[in-house]
DNA sequence: TACTATACGGACTGACAGTCCGATTGGGAA
DNA sequence: TTCCCAATCGGACTGTCAGTCCGTATAGTA
């Protein structure tokens, strides 16, 4: 990172640090940027010129959680990269977002909130949304992928997560996500080529 | 209604027109009860009088555009009544439910935004999502039904149904929203696997 | 007409996202 | 090591909005 002073990196990470913090401590609705910078010891207008705003704080946030899993589908190796079978790599990547949303419920919700009706721009969502489509374009090319894509990844929204793992934590969640996308997306043999 | 008054009655209807009008005109995000308030002709206090909230405000209009169809599932004539097989049934509320987010997609996006993060409180949502269970229980009692009726009615959420009408209108909603039905639901007789 | 329970309205409060600008400081140049 | 300034900081300030409060007005009744 050429050109970037210390202190800025420094209270960068200061403030996606008290953001989760703070999300994990009250409610994702409860956190406000005031006590962000409070708790990162640092100046509102600090969280700004690195953010952009609430919705970008969120957004930084989630794509960094979701790093790993972005990688893992850029790359080659099975079960989640370009080596493996699009069904392989579709049933892997939902079981993904299955646990990564478990983990991280109050951070789903809070991005929700903060991208709110706006949720389609946001950056990892359209790069899971795309991802889903071009499976799902080679597995069902006879519906309407970017439909479907979008209600698997309805999956993932906040509040089903938190209804959902309520009563039987992200063991029920993965299965369950596991069984819509199998019934969606039949084994190879019985249908499409 | 005993004991209401008349002037009680009048502006709480004058309340849900003003608010239905400046949905249509300003975006969903874009009505403050400040703005309701003014074009109904009332004063503030009396919106809170009468619908507790924000929230309560935009639960009632969808209460009263979904009055319709309650009635159809709450009676006994086919599809929609208790007179039809299940799978008839589901099908038509499904549909229903469809036309109904096609025609009010900005009452749709103010009241998830209204109840966010609370939306599985909303007594409409519960409406929905009790009757999609039941009938889910009857045709495939081997899922978890309660995690696919969520699933199913996520394909009413604001963004997705502006998304998918943007390109096709109501008629490639209904469509796609049929096609994953009967996907969930196979015809009978050809029973789940 | 008089009377009172009910309803009205809009000023007021508190919270919060986002802006602005004078004070501060990191880090390269001399 | 010292100097300097562009990059960065912080927090006071603004505008907006949901929700509250209470003095005033009125519908409906006797």
């Amino acid at each position: 990172m050429p050109g970037v002073r210390a202190d800025a990196a420094r209270n960068r990470q200061a403030i996606l640090r008290a953001t989760e913090e703070l999300l994990a401590v009250h409610g994702p609705e409860h956190v406000s940027l005031d006590a962000v910078a409070a708790a990162a010891g640092v100046g509102k207008g600090t969280i700004f010129r690195r953010f952009g705003s609430r919705t970008g704080l969120f957004q930084e946030l989630l794509a960094e959680r979701a790093a790993r899993i972005r990688e893992a589908v850029d790359g080659v190796p099975a079960p989640l990269g370009r080596g493996a079978p699009p069904r392989t790599r579709l049933l892997a990547f939902l079981d993904e977002l299955a646990a990564l949303a478990a983990r991280n419920i109050a951070l789903i919700a809070a991005h929700e909130q903060a991208c709110a009706s706006d949720k389609y721009d946001d950056p990892t969502y359209r790069r899971w949304h795309d991802h889903l489509t071009g499976l799902l374009g080679q597995l069902r090319p006879d519906t309407d992928t970017e439909y479907l894509a979008h209600v698997l990844l309805g999956s993932f929204d906040g509040d089903l997560v938190r209804q959902i793992t309520a009563h039987g934590g992200s063991t029920r969640l993965r299965a369950v996500v596991h069984d819509l996308a199998t019934t969606l997306v039949p084994e190879p043999g019985h249908a499409t080529t």
